[in-house]
DNA sequence: CGCATTCTAGTTACCGGTAACGTATACGGG
DNA sequence: CCCGTATACGTTACCGGTAACTAGAATGCG
């Protein structure tokens, strides 16, 4: 006795084939149905999503993408998954992939290129048809493989001297080097800029931030650029190694939001006044930023922005088309509040 | 004249057929070295991992989970991008996955069931594997379509009634429970909760707060359930909304760490002393909580153990493993500090 | 009204792997 | 020495779709 086809699948999941018999039409109209609504008649249109529906039927994306070489999943690589600035990119990126059918995957590679290729690998082969790297720094062999494949790229977090392919960021160069002269304008003379070490986006605001000094004529020393560790606390250490070693120091420069709490709060503890005794900017705008005492100056970098441009290019060129500007500088701002 | 196989290809990408000819074995023997090396001769192994870089061959995961049937990738639902809560917990599952060779897809619905549908449809459609969804209200057709599938799944943000299949949380009831009789305990007599609107694990914070007031025999009225919008400006409306309507509270209790930071900014504007005019409790431990002024008491919550049991738990699964226990209740730990 | 063109749906082959089974060789024990 | 069992690799069929091509019907146009 023959046993009916579906009762032999282990899997519960219909297939297309299923559904084409039910509509009594062949698979292919069933794709058509599904993909190009436009190339099958009304009639048909329906008794094929009738079937769909009444087993339940999921399309799948793995055949669909394996059979049609194109895919409808984006990577993206982040230095970090707990920096919080990150996730207002991530935000963007999903606000513009949702509506469209584009499915986001997710990995971490802590500013290590090395890492950054294992990452890139793997998602290569998921068979990504676009990728989204938040740095800037890749090895010889990443290149290559990005070069092979020829999948769309956008790189963020800055502006890069020679892009893979696409881009779409602010420049920590000119953010670190604006902020520097606006304090300068501003009337503060002895300033120091603490940043974390190991991370190519510091190096380039610190690169800023000794220029715009140099520029101006006003004093500088490598003693002025502080390297600290992550956290509250390391914004604690900096007000601390000012008050040992540079207590004419009238202008402290974050290079990080959470940094500039820290020495916010560093501050409060000496009973230091903000900004009198020691004036606090920071190098990114989020929410607890406006509502310190005093709040907080500071850089506002379009974070959402850079998700969803990154991920309209990436769409654009994933459905075939030509983008006319590969390279996009999305600026900055300076928010001028009251603590410098 | 023939075309070489490889000029024809219009994607760069090698082939496992291409490389089992330039090994001279079978595709079936490269597909055994790589995934199970033990099965084949470390010679002929050798030759294909030679083959393997010289093509530069890149593994099709695409291919290899549509004909095992099996998948490498997994989903993740979070109710939203931007609370930096969740990053904990994506950083916990990532760091499980990395080096087991599972990939992570990640979406939001903002919880909303509906939603919710539509994206776990969509990450079916990919065929993950397994699914974490940090929500435990989902609709009839959510339902369906998992029970369906039979896929492992893993719910988290609360303890769940009726879990789907497995569960990694703490109980919002409990936790927001026994912060209140914390603060009974520690003498305060006239406390409120401040939380947000249209969110099931709020409401079960919001029991959790009456309950414990209710068996304690402590004053309460729903007036001292004070729902407030979304951010630091919440914890703001919270202390204001307390000074006008609720003078002789004694202690706030906030649902979410912003909201705590935001009342603890409010009462500094307004020079209330914390926690002598108003003590203030926060739901989650993040590390500015140790930092402020006064250091602010709160619940301490296994966000990132959360994700790694989570995926330990659904990694066993999808390797065929029977779990013992499927729901983990991993509890929560109160913080006292100074401000409460 | 006849023929070229467009529309619609079906057929065939293939995307790039793996499962399941088959076969030859090596091995071990009675 | 023979046979049962591993071991190591190959063969065949299939996973669930889509591209490219084909054929028949409908439509447009001089």
């Amino acid at each position: 006795m023959p046993v009916r086809q579906s009762a032999k699948r282990k899997n519960g999941a219909a297939r297309m084939r299923e559904v084409a018999e039910l509509a009594g039409v062949s698979r292919m109209t069933v794709s058509r149905a599904l993909n190009e609504p436009g190339k099958v008649k009304e009639e048909l249109r329906q008794r094929v999503l009738e079937a769909v529906r009444e087993l339940g039927y999921v399309h799948n994306h793995l055949a669909r993408n394996l059979s049609s070489q194109r895919s409808n999943v984006v990577g993206l690589v982040l230095p970090s998954l707990e920096n919080s600035i990150f996730a207002q990119t991530v935000k963007g990126i999903s606000d513009h992939f949702r509506p469209r059918g584009f499915q986001l995957m997710l990995a971490e590679a802590a500013d290590d290129p090395e890492d950054e290729e294992r990452v890139i690998s793997a998602f290569l082969a998921q068979r990504v048809g676009g990728l989204i790297l938040h740095s800037t720094r890749h090895t010889p062999a990443t290149l290559r493989m990005l070069k092979s494949t020829g999948i769309p790229v956008v790189e963020t977090g800055d502006l890069p001297d020679n892009p893979i392919d696409m881009v779409a960021s602010y420049s920590n160069y000119e953010a670190a080097k604006a902020m520097t002269q606006h304090l300068v304008r501003l009337g503060y003379r002895s300033i120091a800029l603490a940043s974390l070490a190991n991370n190519p986006r510091a190096r380039e605001r610190q690169k800023g931030f000794a220029d715009a000094l140099a520029e101006l004529g006003a004093p500088f020393s490598s003693e002025r650029l502080i390297e600290v560790s992550r956290g509250i606390g390391g914004g604690a250490e900096a007000v601390s190694y000012l008050a040992q070693r540079l207590p004419d120091t009238d202008a402290l420069f974050c290079a990080g939001d959470v940094l500039a709490i820290g020495a916010l709060l560093e501050c409060n503890r000496r009973n230091w006044s903000v900004p009198k005794r020691l004036a606090i900017a920071s190098f990114d705008d989020v929410e607890i930023m406006r509502y310190v005492a005093p709040a907080m100056t500071c850089l506002k970098l379009p974070r959402y922005d850079i998700g969803r441009r990154s991920a309209e290019m990436l769409t654009a060129r994933m459905q075939g088309a030509e983008i006319a500007v590969k390279h996009l500088n999305l600026g900055f701002e300076i928010m001028q509040r009251a603590s410098a």
